[in-house]
DNA sequence: GTACATTATTGTATTATACAACTATATCTG
DNA sequence: CAGATATAGTTGTATAATACAATAATGTAC
């Protein structure tokens, strides 16, 4: 009974949420691109492929967002040696410049919006929102 | 320096939740859908353009999802007495069950997300997420 | 070496959204 | 009260992120 109370608002709550985190651009990476190079610069080089894997969504999304990447000099396409049909995309010395700014931005940004919450509060809910994420 | 580790943690998982929380049927409502239902459901029969400024949203965005919902015979669409220019945008019989339907498949959704989850852990995260919702 | 599998790209469609233009009605002001 | 302005709502158009289908190029296995 109770339970059920919390999952109505959370489930609510998550839907409010998707709309309120809409697109919006930090620098210059718009969300889909900032979680592109956020994840070749944290996991290292890869192909669309295994980028499309790690991230769950489809190839030719991942290629579309890559080629964007590309355009804007924030990786590089490397082709792989042993496999003609692969490449390897590697984050840029101006890809990571602007990932900074772009993370900094973001941070601040969420800082300011929990700027009241405790030390605790926010740890806690950076844990919660992890694990959610890992399930999925 | 901790502070800002959580807030690079955040920032980063609020941006991979809002994809995985992509548009998905629950039902026969689509996320914009059911919130715009869940609204005139929770908070009562109102017009498009206080719709629009309680979610957020332009008013052209409420128009549309209020056109589908009407019909889809969810809502019905009531004419002002007093201003000919405004309407009021009830929820139907058939609103109410079709909302209670898609609403109990979201919760058993994120219920099984977060089964292992200890009751005070749920409760704590639809407190932050109520807050930061709130905040926008 | 032919058939099948795999990596990536490109074409097309969908969904949610915003902004701008417009219609019809309401209100205000001189 | 008549013309000007404001307001509620709709419709046209654009954009962004995505998926699925078709295709090209290359690799692998029998």
């Amino acid at each position: 009974m109770m339970d059920n109370q919390v999952l109505d608002t959370i489930e609510v709550e998550l839907a409010i949420l998707w709309r309120r985190i809409a697109n919006r651009k930090h620098g210059n990476l718009d969300r889909s691109a900032y979680l592109l190079l956020h994840q070749i610069d944290a996991y290292g080089a890869a192909g669309v492929k295994a980028l499309a894997e790690e991230s769950h969504l489809d190839v030719s999304t991942v290629s579309r967002q890559a080629a964007a990447l590309e355009h804007k000099g924030y990786v590089t396409r490397i082709p792989d040696p042993t496999d003609g049909r692969a490449y390897s995309l590697q984050i840029t010395e101006q890809g990571k410049r602007e990932l900074l700014i772009s993370k900094q931005a973001r941070a601040d940004r969420i800082g300011y919006l929990i700027r009241d919450w405790t030390g605790e509060e926010k740890r806690i809910f950076a844990e919660l929102l992890t694990r959610l994420n890992r399930t999925f």
